[in-house]
DNA sequence: CCAGACGTTGTT
DNA sequence: GTCTGG
DNA sequence: CCAGACGTTGTT
DNA sequence: GTCTGG
C-alpha cells in the first residue's frame, strides 16, 4: 500500500519532468519546500489534465491542459457530509475502484499522477521468543533519481452551508493513491504497493476524455511491469520516519543492514 | 419504499 | 480496542 | 501509514 | 449521488 511517501523536488523542476503547468508555485507566489515524511491529510502535489475553461467555467472540448496543483491527501467524496471521511481514503485498491461508490466516479473523470521521491513501507514481525515485535521501515525509489509517478484519483468536495462552509469557503480538492500487488523483491515487505506508472502510461491516464473502462486506462491498473520493478531500489532506513513530527534528509538514507532483523533478501529475486 | 453505507489495511 | 490527527 | 488520545465543565 | 439491505 502507500501510506506515506516523500515528496521533496520543487514544483518548477516536477512541472518540467511532467511537462506540466507549475499552478502550484504561481498560486503561492513561492516555492514549496521538500518533504521527507508525506502523512494522509497533507496537502501533495498532483499533476491533472483538464479541459481549460474560459471565465464562465465553459471547458473548451478542444484542447487540454497538464498542470501542477496542491490536493490534500485523503479523498473526500462529494457526496460526503464532512470531510472527515477522507482520512481513511488514502489508498484505493486498482481492482476494485471502477465499482467503489467512494472512487468510481473519480476513476471514470479524474485520474492524476501524484509524484514522488519514493514510497516508505513497514514490514512488521511478530513477537517470537527471541525477539520482539517490529515495524521496520523500508524506502523504496527509482535508482536513477526520477520521480515516481504513483497513479491517483482526485475530487472535488463542497460544504452546503454553515459551519463547514466557513471552514472550507473554496470547498476542498483531495486525491487517493490507487495500490496494487507488490511485485518481486517488493514483495518481501509488504503485499501491496502504489500503482506506480511509467512514463509512456501518463498520457493515457491523465487523457480526461477516455473512462475507467477505457482499454488504454485499463491496461495500466495492473501491477508494474517486473522491468520497471528492476528499476528500483529498497533500502531499510530509520524508524524516526514513524513519527509525523520528523522530517529531514536523514529519513531517506539507509540504515545499516546488519542493524535490521531478518532483512529482506534482495539477491533472491532481482 | 426508506435508511444507511459509501474504504483499506492488518491482525487474529 | 478504536478513532483522530498529522 | 504511525502516534497518541480516549472527557466534561466552568472560568478566563 | 447511488447502491444495498431490510
Amino acid at each position: 500500500m502507500c501510506g506515506r511517501y516523500a515528496s521533496t523536488k520543487a514544483p518548477t523542476d516536477l512541472a518540467e519532468e511532467f511537462t506540466a503547468v507549475d499552478a502550484v508555485t504561481e498560486k503561492a507566489g513561492e516555492e514549496r519546500g521538500p518533504d521527507y515524511n508525506v502523512a494522509p491529510t497533507r496537502d501533495v502535489v498532483a499533476v491533472v489534465q483538464r479541459h481549460p475553461r474560459d471565465a464562465d467555467g465553459t471547458p473548451d472540448p478542444d484542447t487540454t491542459e497538464r498542470s501542477l496543483r496542491l490536493v490534500r491527501w485523503g479523498l473526500v467524496p462529494s457526496w460526503a457530509k464532512d470531510p472527515s471521511a477522507g482520512a481513511r481514503m488514502i489508498n484505493a485498491r486498482s481492482e476494485t475502484a471502477a465499482e467503489k461508490p467512494a472512487f468510481r466516479r473519480a476513476l471514470a473523470a479524474r485520474r492524476c499522477l501524484l509524484p514522488a521521491d519514493g514510497w516508505y513501507e513497514w514490514q512488521r514481525r511478530a513477537a517470537t521468543k527471541d525477539h520482539k515485535a517490529s515495524k521496520q521501515p523500508y524506502f523504496t525509489r527509482y535508482a536513477d533519481g526520477r520521480s515516481l509517478a504513483m497513479a491517483g484519483l482526485w475530487e472535488f468536495w463542497r460544504p452546503k452551508d454553515g459551519e463547514l462552509l466557513e471552514k472550507y469557503p473554496h470547498g476542498l480538492v483531495t486525491a487517493t493513491v490507487l495500490t496494487t500487488e507488490a511485485v518481486g523483491p517488493l514483495a518481501q515487505v509488504h503485499d501491496r504497493m502504489p500503482l506506480v506508472l511509467p512514463p509512456d502510461a501518463w498520457a493515457a491516464w491523465l487523457d480526461p476524455d477516455t473512462d475507467g473502462k477505457d482499454a488504454e486506462v485499463a491496461r495500466w491498473l495492473a501491477p508494474p511491469s517486473p522491468e520497471l520493478v528492476r528499476t528500483l531500489r529498497i533500502v531499510p532506513v530509520s524508524d524516526k520516519v514513524n513519527s509525523v513530527r520528523n522530517n529531514s534528509p536523514e529519513l531517506l538514507e539507509e540504515i545499516d543492514p546488519s542493524q535490521v532483523e531478518e532483512p529482506i533478501q534482495l539477491d533472491l529475486l532481482s
